[in-house]
DNA sequence: GTCCGTGACTAGACCGGTTTATAGACAGTG
DNA sequence: CACTGTCTATAAACCGGTCTAGTCACGGAC
């Protein structure tokens, strides 16, 4: 069995009784052939079921409709935050629009990602590409760039180089927060925040001690940790079995949130009476314990839409800036609650 | 500006002093070129940092090594399940072995979902896909089929038609989870499942009903709702409110597992003094909770993976049959205790 | 010395589209 | 009527690879 020969522009063509070209035109809105003869082709088309090909025509439009996203995940990680589940899905919705796809691909270290994103850049493969989790001194700034992808950065734009930055105003968010708990009566704050190494870290962790120190509270401690559940938890309970405890602690995303009011919950400590919580990113997730998790919410699909279209401005070559998508804001639930009297 | 003219075979062919076919070969690990020619070709594209038009490849070879995924989610959902992501991970870690790549689509509903597939296919995007949340006489069979999709499904056997199914064995899973409960003494169970439509749905529905049958215990009651936490934390309150209310309650998945949780402490319930939950597909998330959540475990990661593998095998030729991955098996921690006494 | 087989290598067709150069038809203009 | 411009449509070049058929050189067998 020779398989059914796969249908091609030529067999359309024939069909419609036209030439290879004005099948071509037909199909990408172009002037050149009349209504008639367009009508025809696209029933031709129909009638065949045929689809241009698209490895074809992105060989020789030299055009492609693939965004490539890499994301850098320890071996076998337990899987994504719901931050980019939210993300990819928002990025998603602008793509889909244009009838693009995302390339996803979960890498182990930075040096893998940079060389997948060259990879694909040179053979081809995407358009752009989306870059996040920025570092200080990140590696893929330099290299990325010498290769001359276009990409879109997801980060404060002191760390992304030239390439065009999406990003929140993470240092007034976290003063915010610091200011909440602290018009709640909160003198002994704490922080757990993502690894040290990456910048939007260091901006909240920097926004935490200023703030503290500018409201004349206790100097709070922060501990950098890994972004999941077990860190989450690792670091609440070094906190909460400290002598001077905390009254309240500021997680930098939800999933550790949680992971601190189950340990606050194990030891005994009644959430909002005794402690309070306050978690970052706000998925569904703060919504379903109990009690539902006070957050610094954001809408991070949009943030993920908006990243998309500045990557296609940048792919069609529209001068491109930094974009500043919407603060956090402060959204109570029942994790936050007047500070406990001593 | 013209910008730099991209480098193609022809460049490396003629730095190397050789013709294209040769770098064809060479790059391809094929015989025909010597150790020497090859060496200087491979000196060659390193020195132009040439890597092979992806593109142009897919064109000529008719292959390609993209895997197509496109998940079904009502429109701007609030993400993905925990689930995916373990998931789509596992799939990954196969896909990275052969330098393959995974294109994700959110689509809104099955129709989209089929267009999407169709035209993956047939623009020779994709080699083949992944096809995930079947339903009895699911339309994506007849429909994928008939353009000839090479595809792996991920559903019982008895749901996919002639794609190869990968699958767990749901049923045994849930007479397992129902007999340890009640073996703590647990009377009067319920179930949280997800919509009636799907087929993995169906089968546990039935399987409870049978093995609470079997063990005499009393009729429990069983709600059909969407996987979210939202619709979880209502069934949960339903179940609750009512005036027979049952001692423990299986999930179908770990979000409405915490969501249930979470209503559970809202309404005073001790668990798992007064209620004992038993979540499902057992993510990080249920670790991070407390209690703890006992779960129906699975290695959700190795299931993706072994699908990925599964779809290889199927694009490579080689006669592929149902696959069944390793049942559920029962993790207590804990959100699961004797049935208080009456 | 001739014949054959084998390994190294090349020219050129081919994949299925897009795009350019060109031609023919027709209408409007002076 | 000749001249120009516009519109439709086509043939052929082109995108950057793969792959087939064929050339050439060389070594061994008879």
């Amino acid at each position: 069995m020779t398989g059914p020969a796969r249908i091609t522009i030529k067999d359309v063509a024939a069909r419609a009784g036209v030439s290879k070209g004005a099948v071509s035109l037909a199909f990408n809105n172009k002037r050149g052939v009349s209504d008639i003869t367009r009508e025809r082709i696209f029933a031709a088309a129909r009638e065949l079921s045929w689809a241009p090909n698209q490895t074809a025509r992105s060989l020789s439009s030299q055009r492609v409709d693939i965004i490539g996203l890499a994301l850098c995940r320890p071996a076998r990680l337990l899987g994504l935050e719901p931050f980019y589940m939210d993300f990819i899905s928002g990025i998603e919705s602008v793509l889909a629009e244009r009838s693009c796809s995302l390339l996803l691909r979960l890498v182990r270290d930075v040096d893998e990602e940079i060389d997948v994103y060259k990879t694909w850049w040179r053979s081809q493969t995407i358009a752009g590409a989306v870059l996040v989790d920025f570092r200080e001194n990140d590696a893929r700034v330099p290299a990325l760039q010498a290769v001359g992808l276009p990409a879109v950065a997801v980060g404060h734009p002191s760390l992304t180089g030239s390439f065009p930055a999406v990003w929140t105003d993470d240092a007034t968010a976290t003063a915010e927060a610091v200011r909440y708990l602290a018009a709640l009566g909160h003198r002994r704050l704490a922080r757990v925040g993502g690894p040290a190494e990456f910048g939007h870290s260091a901006i909240r962790t920097a926004a935490f001690a200023a703030t503290v120190r500018e409201l004349g509270l206790e100097e709070g401690q922060q501990i950098a940790t890994g972004f999941d559940g077990k860190e989450g938890a690792r670091a609440t309970r070094a906190l909460l079995l400290a002598g001077e405890r905390p009254t309240a602690i500021i997680y930098d995303n939800d999933i550790m949130a949680v992971a601190g009011a189950g340990v606050a919950a194990e030891m005994g400590f009644v959430v909002p009476d005794d402690l309070s919580l306050l978690a970052w990113d706000d998925s569904h997730l703060c919504r379903i314990t109990h009690p539902p998790l006070s957050a610094m919410s954001h809408d991070v699909h949009h943030f993920g839409a908006e990243v998309a279209r500045s990557l296609f401005a940048l792919i069609e070559g529209t001068p491109t800036e930094a974009l500043q998508v919407p603060t956090p804001s402060l959204t109570p639930r029942g994790s936050t609650a007047p500070a406990p009297q001593q």
